[in-house]
DNA sequence: ACCATAAAAATTGTCGACAATATATAGATT
DNA sequence: AATCTATATATTGTCGACAATTTTTATGGT
């Protein structure tokens, strides 16, 4: 029940279940990063014409999951370091102003729903002995319900829309950018805390450095890897 | 020289010059905010193909500026208020960062021409005796500028690919979200100030500040509007 | 007169073919 | 052998036609 964006519409027409898997296909890499995308081939693949296949690219593009040359073709975004932190940037932007909103706009209900989930979250992180849960579809859904609790539809449909698509195809393909388990759980908390007393200043400063934290933690892991060489 | 988003490519493909003047039309209100885009009609209207204009819609999608649903057709999106003020909150937040960002990035040379700009502008205002080219050109030439500073791709492209569109569009169609002229020039000086000086922290806070101010007044107009009634 | 149903018209989605452009291959020249 | 040019191949862009779906209109019943 997670890993799944709030933002993805069923799909009704043929191009829109193509989109979908090549999504999940372009977000698990099994559709390389970086490469070439043969829309014949492609076509062929998915045993749809060019033009639909096409339709679907549309869709890929406006994720900013690959990107397209007129007359040349179109290519799977890269996985750079600079381009991680580049959506770090964002996303402490972003996320810190959702959150602030969030403060503003949550209901009672969405914000008992919320704590629900974390102490849920708490049991299957204590079940598993581990933090695998958490590091992986339980942060995300944590995130996904403060941006949905801003209500504000840009909020959502840049952050939800776009941005976690690359959020997820970073943490599949890279790995090291997962949440740094135990600290999040405690960051989270006191973010819902702040949301709970309708206190959008501190929601908001939290929600910032409970994700530069995660920045600055992949800075750390890129410069003891760079001193390793 | 101005009111042209410097992320627009020049056109090469017929989707490309359909998607601008579109574009262009959509903004300028000449294709009404709200109606209906009628596939066959606009095609015959450019004389092109269905094909290409649904190419081009495609894109004017991924602006933001019209909506779709499978099956059912497209939507030039509506100018509301709860849309402008949710601009204006995303606003708030991304450009704070960019101008965060542009203290740290922007190379010495983007800097003195950013100041050139701004003397320009003062020249410019003080000729006409208005605020005419200011409130208008001026105010989005500044803004672009610093969001380019920042040197971040996503946010380079979040800003001027998309939301300024709609920005450009709620301007021409309300008219009432013009900056504030006489204090919009004062705040922006103060801000390249702060980018010059490399403090990011104070760049931030006076961008945000500066994008609140506009949004509170038109908050503010909005109320008057509805005691006159 | 009103509502439900069925037929007709219009609109969107998908397909295959052709045109325009870019890439790869082969040949000629120095 | 290397470089430039010309040809051939492949890829992307555009077109018109058909299929599927939705909207409108017409019809019949209460």
């Amino acid at each position: 029940m997670a890993l799944v964006n709030p933002t993805l519409q069923t799909p009704v027409t043929t191009a829109d279940k193509v989109f979908q898997q090549m999504l999940h296909a372009i977000v698990e890499g099994h559709i390389a990063a970086g490469s070439k995308i043969s829309e014949p081939e492609l076509a062929k693949q998915y045993q749809i014409s060019r033009s639909t296949l096409r339709e679907a690219l549309n869709r890929l593009e406006k994720c900013h999951l690959i990107e397209r040359k007129p007359n040349i073709g179109s290519k799977v975004v890269e996985c750079t370091i600079e381009g991680l932190l580049e959506i770090y940037v964002v996303r402490e932007s972003l996320e810190g102003m959702a959150c602030r909103q969030a403060a503003i706009y949550m209901t009672d209900q969405e914000i008992n729903e919320m704590k629900d989930m974390l102490t849920q979250h708490a049991s299957m992180q204590a079940l598993k002995e581990g933090t695998a849960y958490y590091q992986e579809e339980g942060d995300l859904d944590f995130h996904y319900k403060v941006i949905l609790g801003s209500h504000n539809q840009q909020l959502i449909n840049i952050l939800c829309g776009q941005l976690y698509h690359l959020v997820r195809m970073y943490r599949c393909q890279f790995g090291m950018n997962s949440p740094r388990a135990s600290k999040a759980f405690d960051e989270h908390s006191r973010i819902i805390e702040a949301i709970a007393d309708r206190d959008g200043e501190l929601a908001e400063m939290l929600m910032r450095r409970h994700i530069a934290a995660s920045r600055k933690n992949i800075e750390n892991k890129i410069a003891e890897k760079q001193q390793q060489n």
